[in-house]
DNA sequence: TAGGTCGTTACGGTTAGCCGTAAGAAAAAC
DNA sequence: GTTTTTCTTACGGCTAACCGTAACGACCTA
């Protein structure tokens, strides 16, 4: 079902990890690569020859050691992948715990299976390998928990300017200025502080210190 | 030199890379496993019986599934391994990025080696091991640079438990009211004030916002 | 068109935070 | 022991932030 495989991974021990991972498995053809770019680049080229993958493996922050890359991170990777090959299938394998980017994957992205490199990763790789070669998606384990633990607020856009504008040191009568100067829609102190006061209430905080230390925390900021 | 080595790592591929990468090196005997209790029964254990161990290779950060450890972390299984053996070499393996923390583990945990997770890791390892073997520390690269761009201020404890007070949500006449109750010297809301201001002015921000999403980049909070 | 709702804005009172100054206490120097 | 320095604290003016209220405007409905 699936027998062509290939993996982008800029860490060297997780790549290796992932290769062996795949010679277990038993895997016909798999390729890896430590750069975005060659994975989209082999993927370009695999479809040309009519020999194209069925599923791609990739972490989704790579490091920036100078070279220059056109496509930065997996996120990228994944939609440049999928206009080049729609159907390509891809297991998303990284140490990202933040239940709503991880929700976001199979929202947004689409993505197929989501592995956490955690105690078990290997052995849910084999699990996700396993679903998807069935055709399944294949969910990491306490992904349903966590959506309920943090999402109990949703920021929209005009949020978390807001918050990321005061996390840089604006004051709010700054902040309803920069609106107005970026012609945001309501752009008014009175409704900077409103909506200030609202997210406040909603996450039970007293102070925006709080506030800010929670964006980062979930991967907002 | 170096032929009796342990491994503490959670991350199923990692430990599976590292201990391969020892394999490479030919290492006569090395034990792995996932968690920093077991760790620390071995070492103890290998001393007793006149073959201890020449290394430790540890992550810092270990999660925790549920089964209780009396050690959480990497920090603590270092400390508590030099207690039992004062001269056995500690190797750090972790994705850790902020140089404070990196410093930190030469300084005052005095480890002989850190690898970070990361591009060319497994090339990293064999290097660190080379260096070990001839008696020799291994520094990251880069630290040296990172040192001089992150180091602006120093904090004390004190300005850290301000700090962190404030981003609980507690304003400044209740930080100071804390301070008294728990008899921390300096203990005045003015103190309280002042010390606030004097950290945001070395640092070059404005507001208290700035200063939390700063220390929760840099590792101190 | 009139009436209603909702979102945005303006204003004003209160509080918390900011910042300078000066008095007081503790530690260091002489 | 006294002086000097440094640290801590208290006070007051000022600004920003907080919060309630009410007016205004847009949009939808009847």
């Amino acid at each position: 079902m699936i027998d062509k495989v290939i993996i982008a991974e800029d860490q060297e021990s997780a790549n290796l990890s992932v290769q062996k991972t795949m010679e277990e498995l038993r895997i016909a053809h798999s390729d890896y690569v430590y750069y975005c770019d060659d994975a989209l680049n082999k993927i370009q080229a695999a479809k040309l020859k009519g020999q194209p993958y069925d599923l791609l493996i990739t972490d989704l922050y790579f490091e920036d050691d100078g070279t220059h890359q056109a496509i930065a991170g997996g996120f990228d990777l994944i939609r440049s992948a999928r206009e080049i090959q729609p159907g390509i299938r891809v297991l998303v394998f990284s140490g990202e715990t933040r239940p709503a980017t991880i929700d976001m994957l199979f929202k947004n992205y689409e993505i197929d299976a989501f592995v956490r490199k955690a105690r078990h990763d290997v052995k849910e790789l084999k699990s996700a390998f396993d679903a998807l070669s069935k055709g399944q998606p294949y969910y990491p384990r306490a992904l349903a928990q966590l959506v309920k633990q943090s999402n109990t607020y949703e920021f929209t856009e005009f949020d978390i300017s807001i918050i990321r504008l005061i996390s840089q040191g604006y004051q709010q009568k700054q902040i309803a200025e920069y609106l107005r100067q970026h012609s945001i829609k309501p752009s008014s102190l009175s409704t900077v502080e409103k909506r200030l006061n609202q997210i406040r209430e909603e996450l039970g905080f007293s102070k925006n210190e709080q506030l800010v230390l929670f964006c980062k925390e979930t991967g907002i900021l």
